[in-house]
RNA sequence: GCCCCUGUAGCUCAGCUGGUAGAGCAAUUGAUUUGUAAUCAAUAGGUCCGCGGUUCGAAUCCGUGCGGGGGCACCA
């Protein structure tokens, strides 16, 4: 007697061993057409598998996350499938389920091409509509290896020799075409049904080793329905629609050359933006208590060979020689710089907690392949801060400086904000006692903040413990902006000390921290997240003034220097073009205030407004419009 | 850095299998004086990314360098 317990708490009764299926068809003959996986006792399983003792089952569908993956897992293998019937002589190697679909590793000389893609897509249909039967074997790990290495197949046998000792090896066949597989897989390649797509190819290390062969990957995303498969390529196209390199052009914000990979030239509304958000950081500094300070771009290599960068960043740093033979390097980081600024002149306990920022322009020698628009740059600028303070000044000083970094995110449209708590390294410097420290007034400052929170463990800097603040856009990408991390290294190696209460010298704590990050990448997710159409208040140029005709170019004249007096920065439009052509040009460019003056507007001195994506226009008086305006013009908090 | 793709006017792109380049928009000039998403016309605009090679002849084929894109690795 056997008896299987449901997830509704049902008890089904068996005599015998029974399989997955025959337990779904006791179920239900619609569930039994639906089954694709099982978990028994929460451990997922094929449906063919047998069932001999009790146990609690639940029987998933397509409309299950593990219905999914497993839709996803086994699409992957008919993606094999197919590639090793076409391009025979191709080696398989691993080909998991990731976010939104799959991928399979191929070792293969010629490149797959898109036409290859294709074709490949094709051939997988087929294979769905072969409906090839999955059947499992467990094997004897010696007969996997050499069964893998006569076809050829020497990743596999690498694979297999790697698998523990303990673990069984399982073969799954689909049809004739078999893998090594740890499963579960779904009955036949028929119930995978066709909603995939094959999105790219591209390299890909053997093991995520840099050191090892270059294997070709094939990525294709995988979902239960059409709906589903649509839905996700839409997206896709949303997001490529919002890309900031592609709205940075259009919007004339800035450019990329050749003469500078990696370094941005901003245009004039770009570096508009950049500097208002400079701006609005220094007034929240400033109310913060912060000292901004500004420190050399070029230093003597003997400062940032103390610094302990020489050594471990070396790689990163862009150096130069001068004609006296002395060696600088530019500098990546801002840090030996401030502690510079603090060792000057002797400092008292009565000075902590020091806060200085400092908006630095920081150079690093990025990879050529990790250049990425605005998001991955070689010269960027940090919203940097070093806080140096006693060790029980720590929890405080996170504490405001969490709740300053929210504060900010919240004003800039960001309210799904998720902390990552990263703790001790196993390769670390300074005491246990200190790190016990660090870390629990860390931690405290984050139960504070209520916020969600996840820990990395070991993820810490070598030098002491931090948190990450990742946000989450308008269409759900996560981005890790701020950093604060707690540092019990540097101020001992630059030296920085502070004379204590008693009167002895002491070395502070020191904080670092950055509210952004970058300043270029924050503007690059900020385009991003608004597709462009950012807050009145950052907007580069936030009204275009348009005379229906060169007849009242003088009103708009007169129009134009009120509102440039009160700091919306505006212009006007002279050009000899009719009023259809203007302002289809300017909602383009995503100017978001649009302001027409015709006679109408002369005889009344009023204007006409026209707000983006509005198609619904308004007539105001032009000082209630400067009241209304100036009023919209700062950050929510101010 | 690695693999694949890619580089033509300010922008977006066309240019088949080799015969020294074209469109739309933008720009300039002129006409039009316009009331809520493209008025008409004319003009000008190119070291076809750089260098080398094959060829009678290269934007086109080959090599190489640089840049860009998608991933991988990297992201202190």
């Amino acid at each position: 007697m056997l008896t299987i317990k449901l997830p509704d708490g049902k008890n089904l009764f068996f005599d015998k061993k029974v399989t997955g299926f025959e337990v779904s068809e006791k179920i239900s003959k619609s569930l039994s057409k639906q089954a694709l996986v099982m978990s028994i006792n929460g451990e997922l399983k094929d449906l063919s598998e047998t069932i001999e003792n009790d146990c609690s089952i639940k029987i998933f569908t397509n409309k299950d996350k593990e219905g999914l993956e497993t839709i996803r897992h086994d699409t992957a293998h008919i993606l094999a499938m197919a590639v090793q019937e076409l391009f025979p002589g191709t080696q398989v190697t691993i080909g998991p389920v990731i976010e939104y679909g799959f991928y399979y590793d191929f070792s293969r000389k010629e490149p797959f091409t898109n036409e290859d893609l294709a074709q490949i897509e094709n051939r997988m249909k087929e294979i769905v509509d072969r409906n090839e039967i999955t059947k499992k074997e467990v094997w004897e790990r010696s007969k996997a290896i050499s069964h893998f290495k006569k076809k050829g197949e020497i990743y596999k046998a690498e694979i297999i020799e790697s698998i523990p000792k303990e673990e069984q090896v399982s073969i799954y066949f689909h049809g004739k075409w078999n893998d090594l597989c740890r499963g579960p897989h779904l009955p036949s390649t028929g119930k995978v049904g066709k909603f995939f797509k094959l999105t790219k190819v591209s390299g890909a290390y053997w093991r995520g080793d840099s050191n090892n062969e270059m294997l070709q990957r094939i990525y294709g995303t995988g979902w239960s329905t059409q709906k589903d498969l649509d839905n996700y390529l839409k997206r896709i196209e949303e997001a490529e629609k919002r890309d900031h390199r592609k709205l940075g052009k259009e919007m004339d914000l800035f450019h990329f050359r050749e003469e500078s990979p990696g370094s941005v030239f901003w245009h004039e509304k770009g570096w508009n933006l950049f500097q208002k958000l400079i701006d609005y950081m220094r007034t929240k500094q400033k109310k913060a208590g912060y000292k901004e300070i500004n420190t050399p771009e070029i230093l003597d290599r003997t400062l940032w060979e103390k610094s302990g960068h020489w050594e471990k960043f070396g790689e990163h740093m862009y150096t130069s020689t001068t004609p006296d033979e002395k060696v600088f390097a530019i500098k990546p980081m801002n840090c030996p710089g401030c502690v510079q600024v603090f060792n000057q002149g002797l400092k008292s306990y009565r000075d902590l907690p020091l806060r200085m920022s400092e908006f630095g322009k920081v150079h690093r020698y990025e990879p050529s392949g990790a250049l990425h628009g605005l998001l991955r740059v070689r010269a960027f600028t940090q919203d940097d801060a070093h806080i140096f303070c006693t060790e029980d000044q720590i929890t405080n000083e996170c504490l405001s400086v969490t709740n300053l970094i929210l504060g900010i995110y919240k004003d800039l449209g960001f309210t799904n904000v998720l902390l990552q708590f990263s703790d001790r390294p196993e390769k670390r410097v300074g005491d246990d006692k200190i790190w016990d420290k660090a870390e629990s007034a860390l931690l405290k400052a984050i139960k504070q903040s209520k916020l969600k929170y996840e820990i990395n463990k070991g993820e810490g800097a070598f030098y002491g413990p931090k948190i990450d603040f990742v946000l989450r856009d308008s269409i759900g990408r996560d981005w890790q902006c701020g950093t604060l991390q707690v540092d019990l290294n540097l101020p001992g190696r630059l030296g920085a000390l502070f004379v204590d209460k008693d009167g002895s010298k002491k070395v502070p704590v020191m904080l670092h921290r950055a509210l952004f990050g970058s300043l270029e990448r924050f503007i690059g997710i900020l385009i991003e997240n608004y597709a462009g159409k950012l807050p009145f208040w950052l907007t580069p140029l936030q009204a275009m003034i348009i005379p229906v005709s060169d007849e009242f170019d003088d009103y708009a004249k007169q129009v134009y220097k009120k509102i440039n007096e009160i700091g919306i920065n505006c212009e006007i439009d002279l050009k000899n073009h009719n009023l259809n052509y203007k302002i289809r040009e300017h909602s383009m460019s995503k100017v978001p205030l649009l302001l027409i003056c015709g006679k109408k507007e002369v005889d009344s001195n009023t204007i006409t407004i026209r707000r983006l994506d509005f198609k619904k226009q308004e007539t105001m008086e032009l000082n209630t419009f400067l009241k209304k305006f100036s009023a919209l013009n700062k950050a929510p908090s101010f």
